[in-house]
Parts: structure tokens; C-alpha cells; sequence
DNA sequence: TTGAAAGCGATACCAG
DNA sequence: CTGGTATCGCTTTCAA
């Protein structure tokens, strides 16, 4: 590795000098700069990360914290986040807690004196405790969808409540008379927002009452059986709206199992918008959340602050959604 | 953050004692290393990664290449290497190279100075120039599907080979008389191997001519565009092996567009075993690499290459697979 | 405008 | 068995 000394000899200066013109803002003689920079080339010089991290300065590198890659949901929002931070010369360390807050401690330590200049926090779970290590040492850092602390925090949302309005009224607007609602798990916020858009649309029909409303694991298996249940309870539905898209993955299959067609019988609507909603078929209409970009805006957002261009205050966003429209609830208007 | 310096007053030594244990290998008197033991419990004491680094120690860090994260079936190998690096108190970067050499090169770059311990890469891409940068610094890696060097290194495959005869020779146990196959990029080898698989089979067969295996691109849209031109050339197909699960997801939508029954009229089976295979309906007959092992074994290895346990030359592996039997090959024997 | 030198936090060699 | 100290590569005063 060629340090900052061999540069130093070839261009005849001492390190400090070096030092300077790769760090700008310090006064340096036009002469002596060029013939650094030169040295600098034909050395192919870089400055170590390392030493540099050790003497405070940033190491251009952040750590990703999800609770699993494996999760449909995350690999594009991953994918945005180290695309982002590339580009900028960051690094992205990946990290899955499985939402289980020893995970996660076990991940700050693991990162601390590595000097991490951020995080991006994907996971629900982090714990006050485990905030309050990364607010001791103020790290900055960018959470999605939900905030661990009562402090204002950068963060980044969609809009759940109105997402749900736009899937329900989709719904209807096609022609579903009977619409159920297979919701989360309710210690998840986005899953309550998601659940209270539906009342909101459906309370006033004459045909509501709350049993319309099943729960689901967030998984697909809890879609399949939720379905199963509420097929007994309610053998005249024709439309659901799962929480999200797994859940709806999961309502296909066991509809289709019954040989129930969809969406001749029963329309389906899902939440996210995640690439496998396309795989099934008939394909899925999903309120698709704007991965990608929740993603890019994490990692600009997040480098904002490191860099001290970006405050807590000034970084609060709730994004839109968008109704996707597919064949699931493509069926003529029966009225 | 409390340093070795604090460990050491605490415990009234000198900064080489603490160091002594924390490294083991070098006598401390059982006496001076408990007082040392306490002294870096009480004050919650994490050597400097940095610091280490710097002096040339490892930094418990690997990079992982891969083409894309949202390609599904690298969520599962990237969480199995993540899983696996952390319990060993490793960090994993992630780096998405697309498959494009000037990204590694890149990544390369910006990685470099960062004591990155050791790499694994699943990007088929990699090219000799870029491998040289790695030799040169004699950093460890391990490579997945393919070594992208001549020299014998360490390598992790399956046997697609086999694991193609096993779908084909499924497809015919089931009753098809008539099977296609839907290829992906030849200039992978990964694909070669799993049609060389497909015509070891059926070379013999009376009914067999090379225009039964049709070109994907690897992506489900390559398998829907197949199955449309294969069935022109081709009505009387009832079996298709696709060279990847993508691909047959495709074909599966082709057909499903098409009313044509799947098993019952066209039985289909796929290669790779993601977990996307179990969200179609019919669920999908596939031939399962072991991902997640394949994953363990690739980062344990690095690991221990790293810790120069393990030599390049007693790291090649090549996984057995396993043919999953699910509803998209669930016809009755016709004959 | 530039250089010398003091760290940053650890390792490892050399004495004692 | 233990302490002193040079060293890793770089940033940052402090002087000159």
C-alpha cells in the first residue's frame, strides 16, 4: 500500500502538506499543489480508511439494519440504499435482527469502534435502550416506517391510512359488495393505519360488522388461513384486502385451492407492491409503496446528516402510494 | 470510548499486559490477568477495530458480491453468510456489481485500505484483471457457481449436471412423452451444464430433436416469451424443465394466459429451489440447490482460509440437490 | 505557505 | 512475567 508518505518524498514536501491539498480548505501554493497532485497519480495514491477513521474522521461507511433480507419486502429497499451509497463512496454493512432486540445489541457492538457514520434503521424493534447507545455516541440515523423513541427523528413513512382508503374504495369501485380485511399483526403501526383505512371506507355500508375482519401473520401462510376462516364466517365475500402482499399471495392460493376464481368470485388486493405480486397468477393489484425510492431517500438523507447539511427536523417525509391495477380485481361491475 | 489506556490504569498495568490478554497466547501471571479480567469488565471494554486494523490485524470483515439482491435467490445465500459471519463476530458489506466489471472495479477500489479480511463472490463476472487486484494483496476469497481464474481456488457448486437428469428423468416418471426445455445465457456455464443435464436424458428418445429446447433469458419474462414460441413449434409438449425457477414461473403464467392445465396437460419443473416457488399455485416442482448451506459453507470458509485453517486447494465443494416434488408436476402416470 | 510533532488505539518487539 | 516504546497512516495544532 503506497501511504501518504510516499507521496510526500515524490513530490518533495512533508506529509502535512500532503495531507492538506487531499483534504481541501487549508491554504496550499498553487505550485506545490500541482506537483502533489501529480505525485498523487503516478502513485495511484489513495488515503487509507482506516487511519483516517482512527483520527475521527469519517469512514464513508453505514451500517443497514433490517430484520431479514429474506423478506420479500427488503431486497429492493437494500438495493436502493447501497446503489445510493455507492455512488457517494459509502459502504453498507448489512444486518438482520430478525426484530429481536438481543440481535440487535449484538449488532451495535459488534459495529461500535468501527466507525459506522450512520444508520439506517429498517427493523421496529429497536428498543430505547439500544437507541439511547446510538444517541450517546449521537449517531446520526434515518428510520423507516416507524420511530423507536418519542424524540423527533428523521424518518420515513408512507401514507398507510390513505393507501388502505384507495385500496377498499378500488374494491368497490369494481364491483365487490362483501369486502374482507385480513389485517397484521396490531403491535405494528403500519398495520393498524392499514386496518383503520379499511374501517374507514367500509364502516358506514350496510353490510359491515367488525367480523369482516381477520387476522393474519404478515405472512403468507397467515393469508391462506385467514382465508379458510373467514370463508366460513362469510361465504358471500367477493373482495379482500389483505395488509400486505404476502398475506394477499397467501389468500390466492388458498382460493384457488377451493377452486374460488379470481377475480370472477373474489377480487384481492394487497399492500407493498413487492416484485413477487407480478409471479402469481392472475397477478396481484397492490398498493405499491415506493421502495426504491424510500431507499434512496434513506441513504441521501441519511449522508445529509453526516455531513451536517441535514437535521432531525428537517427530514421527516411521508410518501405517497400508488394503486396498482391488475388482473386480481379486474372484474366487470356487477351493478 | 474507554480504551486499553483505561483497562490499563484500572488495573494498575502497563498497556502491553492488557493487550497480552486480550490476545491470549503470551503468560500473564493467572494474578495480573484477573485484575486485567475485571478491569475490562467493569469498564466494558471493546478493543478498537480500527486501531487493530492498522496495525495490520484482521478487522472481522468480508465483502459479499453479488449481481443483484433482488434476484431471489440471492437474498437467502446473503443471509446465510450474514448470519453465519456474525456469530463469529464478523460484519458483511454488500455490494451489488450487476455483473458489470467496471462496478467491481469500483467496489474494489473503494473497499481497499478498508481491511476487508476476505471476499466471497457470487458474480460470475469477476474478471482476471480485477482477481489480480485481489492475488496481489493475497486477500482470501471464495468464489460460488464459478471460478472466475484459471488457478484452482476455492469454489462452492452444485451438481447441475445431475440435478438436471433428476428434473428430466422426474418429468418423464410422471408421464410426460414430450418434454422441452428452456435454457438461460450460455455463456454461463451454470446453464450449459443444466442443458447438457436435459440432453443426456432425452438424446435417445425417438420423439427428441434439438428444437425442443428454446432460449430464456433467465428472467420470468424469458420463460412466458418461450413457452409462446415453443407451443407453436411444439403443441404437443406436456413437460417443460426450465434452467432456472424464474424462467418456469414464466412458463407457468404462458400457459395459465393459454388455459392450458398445469400439471394435467403440461407439467413443469424448474432449477434452484427459491422461495418464490411455493407462492405460485400450482406450487412449483423445482430442483433445490441448498442455498442457505451453500451460504454457511461459503462464509465458513472464507473465515477459515482466513484464519489460515483452510487452503484454497481443500475448499472445492459441489453440493448435491434435491428434487422437490411439488403440485406442478402432480399427474397421474398416462401410460 | 509549510513543516515538525503530538496524538488516535492497538500490537509486538526488546529489555529487564 | 511485565513494561517501555516504535509503529501503522493520517489529521491537526503550533511554530516558523
Amino acid at each position: 500500500m503506497v501511504s501518504i508518505r510516499d507521496v510526500a518524498n515524490l513530490a518533495g514536501v512533508s506529509i502535512a502538506t500532503v495531507s492538506r491539498v487531499m483534504n481541501k480548505r487549508e491554504y496550499v501554493s498553487k505550485n506545490t499543489e500541482k506537483k502533489i497532485i501529480r505525485a498523487i497519480e503516478e502513485l495511484n495514491y489513495v488515503p487509507n480508511p482506516l487511519a483516517r477513521g482512527l483520527v475521527g474522521k469519517k469512514m464513508s461507511s453505514i451500517a443497514m439494519i433490517v430484520p431479514d433480507i429474506m423478506n420479500p419486502f427488503y431486497p429492493e429497499l437494500v438495493r436502493a440504499v447501497e446503489d445510493t451509497c455507492h455512488k457517494q463512496g459509502y459502504t453498507v454493512i448489512l444486518c438482520n435482527t430478525d426484530d429481536k432486540k438481543y440481535k440487535e445489541k449484538s449488532y451495535l457492538k459488534v459495529l461500535k469502534g468501527r466507525g459506522i457514520d450512520g444508520f439506517i434503521v429498517a427493523s421496529s424493534m429497536l428498543d430505547k435502550e439500544n437507541i439511547a447507545t446510538l444517541e450517546k455516541e449521537n449517531t446520526p440515523c434515518v428510520f423507516l416506517e416507524r420511530l423507536p423513541c418519542d424524540k423527533p427523528r428523521s424518518l420515513i413513512q408512507v401514507d398507510n391510512f390513505n393507501g388502505s382508503i384507495l385500496a377498499v374504495q378500488h374494491l368497490l369501485d369494481v364491483g365487490c359488495n362483501r369486502i374482507a380485511h385480513i389485517y397484521g399483526p396490531q403491535e405494528v403501526p403500519t398495520y393498524q393505519e392499514r386496518m383503520n383505512g379499511y374501517e374507514e371506507v367500509v364502516k358506514s355500508l350496510p353490510w359491515y360488522t367488525s367480523s369482516y375482519m381477520i387476522a393474519g401473520d404478515s405472512q403468507m401462510e397467515g393469508g391462506f388461513k385467514a382465508v379458510e376462516k373467514i370463508l366460513d364466517r362469510h361465504p358471500d365475500i367477493d373482495g379482500i384486502f389483505a395488509g400486505n402482499d404476502l398475506m394477499a399471495i397467501g389468500a390466492l392460493k388458498a382460493l384457488q385451492r377451493r377452486s374460488i376464481r379470481v377475480p370472477e368470485d373474489v377480487a384481492i388486493c394487497g399492500f407493498d407492491g413487492i416484485a413477487v405480486t407480478i409471479m402469481t397468477e392472475p397477478e396481484l393489484t397492490t398498493v405499491a409503496q415506493p421502495i426504491y425510492e424510500m431507499g434512496e431517500l434513506a441513504a441521501s438523507t441519511l449522508i445529509g446528516k453526516i455531513n451536517g447539511d441535514i437535521t432531525d427536523e428537517d427530514s421527516l417525509y411521508v410518501l405517497g402510494v400508488e394503486l396498482i391495477h391488475r388482473n386480481s380485481t379486474m372484474k366487470m361491475r356487477k351493478t
